[in-house]
DNA sequence: GCAAGGTC
């Protein structure tokens, strides 16, 4: 009895192979270089019981679709033909050796156990696996194993209990990859071709539509319009300030900011008549309060952090993070799992730690006193733990910004192993002629994960002096002072990747790079951080030449003077022409705010002006998609209906666009051709 | 010259 396993990545197939393999496991190369072949001997459960084993892996998908050569000729089709034109699903030219090796191992094999990941591309690349090792032998028979993690125990259970392949999970991502590549490749040609004697700059632009790319777009425009549409407003407010013990207090206002100057004057004026040269303190509340220990780290999380911790771009935390992994120094960096299973050996994870220079002592003296469990989220990807450090790793065997993200990731864990810091809150409410006013303080007792996680700040208040309840204190001040509101921030990166993941906008695994795609068609461009609403009007960038042509002069000068004749706020610092090379190293900064290219925005209003029910431009069809994707997974739909239902849905969509192209080209040219 | 999703 001969059975092959296949896993999704290489490092799955390994671990499994040596868990299975009970250290009894020979390793065989294969043409990937990536795919190492394991054999073993394992006893199934009947029918299939004592085995010859060979465990592999693929590298992902192994196929991938596209359209067939008479319609791939930009200029051989309409566009609107891409909805309906034949597609056809081959394996990918990059993924031939791995294909040949399924093929050839299935040869002899009676069974075959499918060890992808347990979601919904994970079941697709299993159906994948299937039809190759089919074309190697046409009788071979398909088991699937279940797991969520890649515990000993765990892995022999799901060796022990095959389910069947769900082919529902993969008809749903046949018919997300269906539903994407035509409309990426429709919405695409036509915009860039239609588009492209709109102004001068778009001749030879690529404007590239996708699902995911242009929400991502949509929501930079937002903020963006947020911002341009703010108008401060005043507003006034009564200050206290009282003195005790050579100490100046400041209490808040209980009423906070109000709008209307007469009535804070009104009430201002009543407590300077009916009040004397004291307050009374109404009640002094002390209690105990901590702040709590980081969640388990996830994908998102990782990225998020990175960007605002490190100042990385989320693109460089996640090529990192996975050039970290491959090193074998952290657990797999894409998961959206926020909670470690009780059976995890934490202390051993945290013993290795134990020898850094920097965290080490703190190791050391968590496993003294006992290292925590860290607290549990809500999300559970059942495939993979949350990031964390498998091995320990310092300069110079890594460069420093590897270092960096390391570091992140050792101490995140590190934290969730540790007590939470722990405080005490004061709370006093102070009364003058019938207006409460209140402060509070704060006293850091307990540092606890604090002292490894230097990314969060929680340090005590000035000290405050010891009011005690009903006694009058002298007013040093009590004043009407007036402010104005001010306007939001542009969007940062880990604030649009918040939003895409809240949306369903891209997965853990691909926020970062839709991100990256908006940069690189120049939708959108990175300003330095603290730009504080001084760009005005969108940035006018030259789209990247496609083809390589001669720059005909329209560059360098002129680009990117925020668009500003008249107002030239966009000259100031970060104003304009910091797009490319010189500045890509700062701009690219994980802080940077991200502002709208003229071409961007003139893209989001001509789609939103021509007023479908749901714009491309926002998460609302995407989220249609997510939700059909669901349907066919719970069998209320079949992968063909959601197809043609998808397909009908968005012609309408480019029809209307098609019709009324000259709302987009207006657009463009009013953004674009000053 | 088009997408998004896996993974390296």
């Amino acid at each position: 009895m001969k059975i092959l396993c296949v896993a999704e990545k290489p490092s799955i197939a390994k671990t499994v192979a040596n868990i299975l393999g009970g250290g009894q496991v020979t390793t065989r190369n294969t043409d990937n270089k990536y795919i190492k072949n394991y054999d073993f001997t394992y006893r199934f459960p009947y029918p299939w019981g004592e085995a010859d084993v060979t465990m592999t892996s693929v590298v992902g998908h192994i196929t991938s679709a596209d359209f067939t050569a008479d319609v791939r000729q930009w200029h051989s089709c309409a566009p609107a033909q891409l909805f309906h034109s034949q597609v056809v699903v081959e394996v990918a030219e990059d993924k031939k050796t791995v294909a040949r090796n399924i093929k050839n191992e299935s040869r002899w094999a009676q069974g075959l156990m499918i060890w992808t990941d347990c979601d919904r591309e994970g079941e697709h690349i299993g159906m994948e696996v299937c039809r190759i090792a089919k074309e190697g032998n046409q009788r071979i028979v398909v088991k699937r194993a279940q797991f969520s993690n890649l515990e000993r125990d765990h892995i022999r259970s799901a060796a022990q209990h095959p389910r069947e392949m769900d082919e529902r999970l993969s008809d749903a991502v046949d018919a997300r990859i269906e539903i994407d590549l035509r409309l990426g490749a429709a919405f695409t040609r036509f915009q860039t071709l239609s588009l492209k004697d709109s102004a001068p700059k778009l001749e030879n632009a690529l404007i590239s539509y996708g699902s995911c790319q242009f929400p991502t777009l949509g929501f930079v425009v937002d903020r963006f319009k947020r911002v341009q549409n703010f108008h401060p407003e005043q507003f006034w407010y009564i200050a206290m300030c009282v003195r005790k013990d050579a100490i100046d207090v400041h209490f808040n206002w209980k009423r906070g900011h109000i709008f209307d100057r007469m009535a804070v004057t009104l009430l201002y004026e009543r407590c300077m008549e009916n009040g004397s040269g004291e307050g009374r303190i109404v009640s002094v509340i002390r209690k105990p309060t901590s702040k709590w220990r980081p969640l388990p780290l996830t994908t998102v999380e990782l990225q998020t952090r990175g960007a605002s911790f490190l100042g990385m771009s989320s693109k460089k935390v996640m090529d990192i993070a996975e050039s970290l992994y491959t090193k074998g120094f952290i657990s797999y960096p894409r998961t959206e799992t926020d909670q470690f299973s009780d059976s995890m050996d934490l202390t051993s994870l945290v013993r290795k730690q134990t020898v850094d220079s920097n965290w080490g002592e703190f190791a050391q003296n968590l496993i003294n006193t006992g290292v925590r469990h860290p607290r549990k989220g809500n999300n559970d990807d059942h495939a993979h733990p949350p990031i964390h450090p498998v091995a320990h790793v310092s300069p110079p065997a890594v460069d420093l910004d590897h270092h960096r993200v390391y570091s992140l990731i050792a101490r995140h864990f590190l934290a969730c192993c540790s007590a939470d810091a722990k405080g005490e809150s004061t709370e006093i409410v102070l009364d003058w002629a019938g207006e409460r006013f209140s402060t509070s303080g704060l006293r850091v007792i307990e540092r606890n994960y604090l002292d490894v996680y230097p990314y969060d700040r929680w340090t005590s208040s000035q000290p405050l002096p010891e009011f005690v309840q009903g006694e009058l204190v002298p007013l040093k001040r009590a004043t009407v002072e007036e402010g104005k509101t001010s306007a939001p921030s542009y969007l940062t990166e880990p604030e649009l990747i918040r939003l895409m993941d809240a949306n369903g906008i891209g997965t853990d695994a691909t926020i970062a790079e839709h991100i990256e795609t908006i940069l690189k068609r120049q939708y959108a461009i990175k300003v330095p951080p603290g730009a504080n609403g001084r760009f005005r009007e969108p940035i006018d960038i030259d789209p990247p030449k496609r083809g390589g042509g001669a720059d005909l002069g329209v560059g360098r000068g002129g680009a990117a003077n925020g668009r500003g004749r008249g107002r030239g706020r966009g000259r100031g610092r970060g104003g304009g022409r910091r797009d490319s090379d010189a500045d890509a190293g700062r701009n690219t900064d994980g802080r940077a705010e991200l502002i709208p290219s003229t071409l961007g925005a003139a893209l989001v209003e001509g789609y939103d002006h021509i007023g479908f029910d749901k714009s491309l431009t926002k998460p609302f069809l995407r989220k249609d998609m997510e939700d059909m994707m669901k349907d066919i997974c719970e069998g209320r739909k079949t992968r063909q209906q959601v197809v043609r239902e998808s397909i009908a849905m968005y012609e309408e969509v480019f029809q209307r666009a098609n019709v009324q192209v000259q709302v987009l080209k207006q657009a463009c040219r009013r953004y674009l051709d000053r």
